[in-house]
DNA sequence: CGATGGTTTGACGCTACTCAACATAAGTGG
DNA sequence: CCACTTATGTTGAGTAGCGTCAAACCATCG
């Protein structure tokens, strides 16, 4: 992993949530792209989407970069680290949406909307390339193949909106946390973030509770007995799949490979 | 209403799933965009979408004409008449992801990633735009503002996916269908189905259960509950909403107002 | 008239929620 | 170094909401 963090949870961070960041790359250096696990791109392509970036951001766990009231409609790209989707409601009650890994893009949908709707906090220190929302249609019309890639990233978005649906809406607690480890795994391994068969697991069970439409103790209970049943194994905070077979069929999920996506 | 069905459920129409459409307007003459309810295009985007419209379909309520297996990337908007998009487990459990209305468009997901993954079926009656999925790219290239609107909505249809999310994983049984009802009735009311204050409902218990990740009993002791509440009224498959206040407060959904979007 | 698809209601059981307490680890300030 | 706090995980007890099963009702249609 080129960007570590969970090391130390390098505490140092603190609240600097708008550092100018020191160490950067230029995009064509950008190691996220560098390690093969994105859809090829023009160098044209390239040289407008470093001319696009803004600026670079870091945000420390748990900042709330994009808040469901935002207005503004920056765009972004997680360079580097985890961070969530999610909206709440008034009182309290918070549904997550959906985990961002590295390459996953952000902010698409403000720009259409009037506001954000939902909100998007970091899980680990995250990097962010930040984009502004007015350059959007003019990015589509000198390079339509990047309005395409826009549209494709959107649209797998969609895909992991509609599994977490189904996962919400008809699985069981067991079936539900099963499926959140496969597919997070699955979309992991695809950025190229396993090591020796694990992957990070920055999600405490609250996460996971939120994530799933389950209550913390339920949650909680659940992800016991999987775990005793020696489905899956945790430690220090890196997640590995012990038996994928099982919890597939547990799941009821299909393996369809994961192919690349784009990166802006 | 240009294309009404629910005066007759037209069982004549039978299973003609594939037959030709007589009576296709032009896109020139589309009935739905000169309804004024969508965002205006450029004479020049209008022609190419004629162009880039392959054939016409039709299809009777209950044809499902993507199969969650599928893998022909055919692109589609839905021109009148209800749909829904949905995906099922092995063992028959389905989950309705979103409701489909005039104008939605449908099957960007397929072209991205390898197959569908998910099934859309006519509620009622529906007729279809057929689009092939090989000119998308060029469709970028030729048309960015179309491209544009696509992504558009793409990120629309996304944040009805946020808002069923935080539906059931978060919401209660009367908090569902009240959410339900009122987004049902915003949506259809932007497109101007809303004739004498109710819309069609052609939606029966068994879909609103599998919509909101109810089962069907229980979805029907809560729709009865909500009716001797006074909060709806169905007659004849048309809803008409009889305290929008209540409602909004029991789903706790906020009234922001749906803007058009563009038409394809 | 029976057949069919949808709605309605009651009885009962289980899954998942709430409340509450305790455990553990790590951080903080004195 | 220790008392204190905070965040997170764990477990038990009791309960409510929702699911399942079953049967009846109703309208439409052939």
């Amino acid at each position: 992993m080129s960007i570590s963090h969970s090391q130390k949870p390098a505490a140092g961070n603190g609240s600097a949530t708008t550092a100018p960041a020191p160490h950067f790359p230029r995009c064509a250096d950008c190691a996220l792209r560098r390690s093969g696990n994105f859809a090829p791109i023009t160098p044209t392509e390239l040289a407008f989407i470093q001319d696009f970036r803004r600026e670079n951001r870091l945000a420390a766990p748990g900042t709330v970069f994009i808040r469901e009231s935002s207005t503004d409609g920056k765009l972004y790209t997680l360079y580097a680290g985890w961070a969530f989707r999610f909206k709440t409601l008034s009182d309290g009650r918070r549904q997550i949406l959906n985990f961002l890994l590295p390459g996953d893009f952000i902010g698409m949908q403000q720009h259409f909307n009037d506001g954000a709707a939902y909100g998007v906090e970091a899980l680990t220190p995250v990097s962010l390339c930040v984009f502004p929302q007015t350059g959007l249609l003019g990015l589509f019309k000198e390079l339509p193949g990047l309005g395409f890639d826009l549209t494709w990233l959107s649209a797998s978005q969609k895909t992991v909106l509609d599994e977490n649906l189904l996962t919400t809406g008809r699985r069981n607690a067991a079936e539900r946390v099963a499926m959140l480890m496969l597919q997070l795994f699955q979309r992991a391994e695809r950025v190229g973030l396993v090591v020796d068969g694990a992957i990070e697991f920055p999600l405490n069970q609250q996460h996971v509770a939120d994530a799933l439409g389950l209550s913390l103790v339920h949650t909680n209970k659940t992800m016991r007995r999987l775990l005793a049943m020696g489905l899956y194994k945790i430690e220090n905070g890196w997640l590995s799949l012990r038996d994928t077979k099982a919890l597939k069929r547990l799941a009821d999920a299909d393996d369809a490979l994961l192919r690349p996506v784009p990166l802006i």
